[in-house]
DNA sequence: ATGGCAGGAAGCTCCTGA
């Protein structure tokens, strides 16, 4: 008999930094897989043993300072993708890999910084890269988790203040647009298949005391295939680990999906 | 209009993040 899995997303903003925190969540009950987006880290000093000591296996794509991502889980996956097929990018973003039957794509999508800027522009390119690759992974799996980091709140509910923020990158309507391009292959956002609270955010800035103001933006998700969706029982943000010491600016987004009938 | 905070690399300051 099958037990049911939980999919879970977090930005560590440094891996080094947070790698107690994952270890405590491993350490009590944490979801069976785990992408994480920023580590920040060049694969040679991946914490490949403190991860494997706590019974989960890894794999992983970093570089030095910025980007890096890694999908840690209680089974191995196989058929590691690094990077988006085709789209050349210096930047770590992207690892894929399957987890028994389940196909899961890790992504840390660029931030675009401001809507006039050069990284702008790199961020809706590769988006269109995105959409074009899970077009095809849409085709070749049927059950299929996109998480991560995609730095868009989808919609006014996503974000605090929503008119202050109208325009401005991680909320413009090309990014916005962008998002839905990728719902429309065929991928639901998870989150919105429940009631949630008002005001359900993933990220706070860590400055003018975001965090306990609630300023934040809902921009870490969980997309899933129909098939997948259809089995979601429940998606949450645990916010209580944005409250820890020294926390990440983001909090973990975790899908409880059961099993197959 | 700007800065606020955090992390990293470098090095006593800057870039990036979102």
């Amino acid at each position: 008999m099958k037990s049911a899995l939980k999919l879970a997303t977090w930005n560590v903003n440094s891996l080094k930094v947070r790698l107690e925190q994952l270890l405590d969540w491993i350490g009590s009950g944490a979801p069976e897989v785990i992408c994480l987006q920023e580590t920040k880290l060049d694969d040679p000093k991946f914490p490949v043993e403190d991860i494997q000591d706590a019974g989960y296996q890894v794999v992983f794509s970093g570089q030095k300072t910025y980007n890096g991502v890694a999908i840690a889980s209680r089974v191995a996956g196989a058929d590691i993708v690094r990077g988006i097929p085709g789209f050349a990018d210096e930047q770590k973003r992207v690892i894929a890999a399957t987890i028994g039957t389940l196909r899961v794509i890790n992504v840390y999508v660029p931030n675009g910084q401001s809507v006039n800027s050069d990284k702008y522009r790199y961020k809706l390119d590769w988006l269109s890269a995105l959409s074009g690759w899970l077009g095809q992974q849409l085709k070749q799996y049927a059950e299929v988790a996109v998480l991560g980091d995609f730095n868009i709140a989808p919609e006014p509910r996503d974000v605090h203040d929503p008119k202050a923020w109208e325009g401005q990158v991680l909320f413009s309507q090309p990014e916005r647009a962008a998002f839905k391009a990728m719902i429309d292959l065929g991928l639901v956002d998870s989150f919105r298949l429940f009631d949630q609270p008002e005001k359900a955010f993933t990220w706070w800035d860590y400055r003018l005391n975001a965090f306990p103001r609630g300023m934040g933006l809902r921009i870490d998700h969980i997309l899933l295939s129909s098939a997948l969706a259809q089995r979601c029982r429940g998606v949450s943000i645990i916010k209580d680990m944005r409250a820890l010491d020294r926390p990440s600016d983001h909090a973990p987004v975790v899908a409880d999906i059961a099993d197959a009938v």
